[in-house]
DNA sequence: CAACTTGACGTACAAAGTACGCTAAGTTGG
DNA sequence: CCAACTTAGCGTACTTTGTACGTCAAGTTG
């Protein structure tokens, strides 16, 4: 029994312990449409005159010594966005020795985690998820959270901008093999948000016929009976994407889409 | 002056401090003109009768304080093998809670690092070396270091097994997409062996007359004005890689080979 | 020298990809 | 109410790539 209720203590002061050499960091993305976004926190206690660029970070955090890596990445998000069921994915690790050379960033983060920072490594996620879904995020504004598109984001803090880069590259070549694109859709899309999409990630232009040829002989992309409305030309039909079909599929898929 | 060589005798000190959080773990790959083998250390210092598999490890170490990750793999490698100009790359990170487990495992790390063991997080790698460039590797038999088939190995020390299996699963998706199959090939290479080693990592068989086809319009695939001698059966041309050929063709490729 | 093995080339057909024309169904502005 | 506009949606013709498989060539082995 003493032995057992030691035990319990033990762990229990033990998952509020941070491991202050390993943090977790996310590119979270969003798509609207038209443009794809990522999300990203303002550091407050910063004097006004700064970079806008350097005073945005990703969202993340040490992890804690008895926390696994995806669990770390996934509360952050969680209390972020108020979602569940994210789409979350390791991808890369950042190790550099002065990948934290900013003593404004420094300082920041001493201030913050209270703990004395010396070199942290930190393992990069990306998330995807659909806007649709999350109108007005509850958490996302006391936690000084915006939406910016990926075209305009430029000179982060840390080495976050690094992060964000080989982030959208892992993206492009994740979207060729894997259906993740659709973890970015709402359940109910057309053919032409798709495509959209597609060519935002990719930063190309593709034939809307040919693109339409290639999705539709897709057993997995399966039409609904619903059209769009209120639209100002020919009223496209909704798609949704089924999961299981796709597995059953995949053996003789080599490469995804475009 | 005396703040220079204060700042510089700290620095000296930092190198050797290893971090016990963090290690890096590899597996190497070689290729044998049949059989695609992997480099295992037989761990020292066990008793006798110990189970095959969980007496052997993949080659790794723990980095230190100002050790780049890559280095750290880097290190261990060039140590084991005498070679430098690997290729190497991380492809995971293993951060279960109890990926060190056993106690065997622990009491072992504990007696060859010195320290005190609590949670160690590794970054995993996968390495290709050219087996004829190191018929004998100088260092490898001091360091208790074998080559094992791949179908032969089972039920490593650690969580090593699980490693070598997500390493298996990515190279096998890497070279449909990447020309790291040349990696594990000697310089010149006839048609048949890039064949055997696209069948031993796929796990299937390849008609040798369209595989033939495929890489013979690939201007990157070089003949060469030599052929096979001393082999009982027509011989066959020699090839090389063109590494710069390859990189301008590039543009267009999508899936490569396979 | 016949049997065997692998290299090397070729042919015929099927499947997939690409370029592009055309009609359909809606809205908007005069 | 109609012409102009926009995007959906279908089809056609041609090219490229993939797949199955036949056949001869050039060596070694018994």
């Amino acid at each position: 029994m003493k032995q057992i209720s030691q035990s319990c203590t033990f762990n229990l002061t033990m998952i509020k312990i941070l491991n202050p050499h390993i943090s977790v960091d996310s590119v979270v993305f969003g798509f609207n449409d038209k443009q794809l976004k990522i999300l990203l926190i303002e550091r407050e206690a910063q004097p006004e005159g700064e970079l806008k660029g350097e005073n945005l970070k990703l969202p993340g955090d040490m992890i804690t010594q008895t926390e696994l890596l995806d669990d770390a990445a996934y509360r952050v998000l969680t209390e972020l966005t108020g979602l569940s069921n994210i789409f979350l994915k390791k991808f890369d690790i950042f190790d550099a020795l002065d990948r934290m050379k900013n003593p404004v960033d420094v300082h920041w983060l001493e201030n913050t985690s209270g703990l004395k920072i010396d070199r942290v490594i930190t393992v990069a996620y990306y998330a995807l998820v659909k806007l649709d879904e999350v109108n007005s995020f509850p958490m996302t504004e006391s936690h000084c959270a915006k939406w910016v598109d990926v075209e305009l984001v430029e000179n982060l803090a840390f080495d976050h901008y690094e992060i964000f880069q080989k982030s959208l590259e892992h993206l492009r070549s994740q979207i060729k093999v894997s259906p993740i694109v659709f973890e970015l859709l709402p359940d109910k899309f057309t053919i032409r948000q798709l495509q959209n999409l597609n060519e935002v990630i990719l930063g190309a232009q593709l034939d809307n016929r040919n693109f339409r040829k290639k999705i539709l002989k897709q057993k997995f992309i399966i039409p609904l009976d619903e059209k769009e409305e209120n639209v100002s030309h020919k009223p496209a039909t909704f798609y949704r994407f089924d999961k299981e079909i796709y597995q059953s599929e995949i053996q003789n898929i080599n490469s995804f889409l475009v």
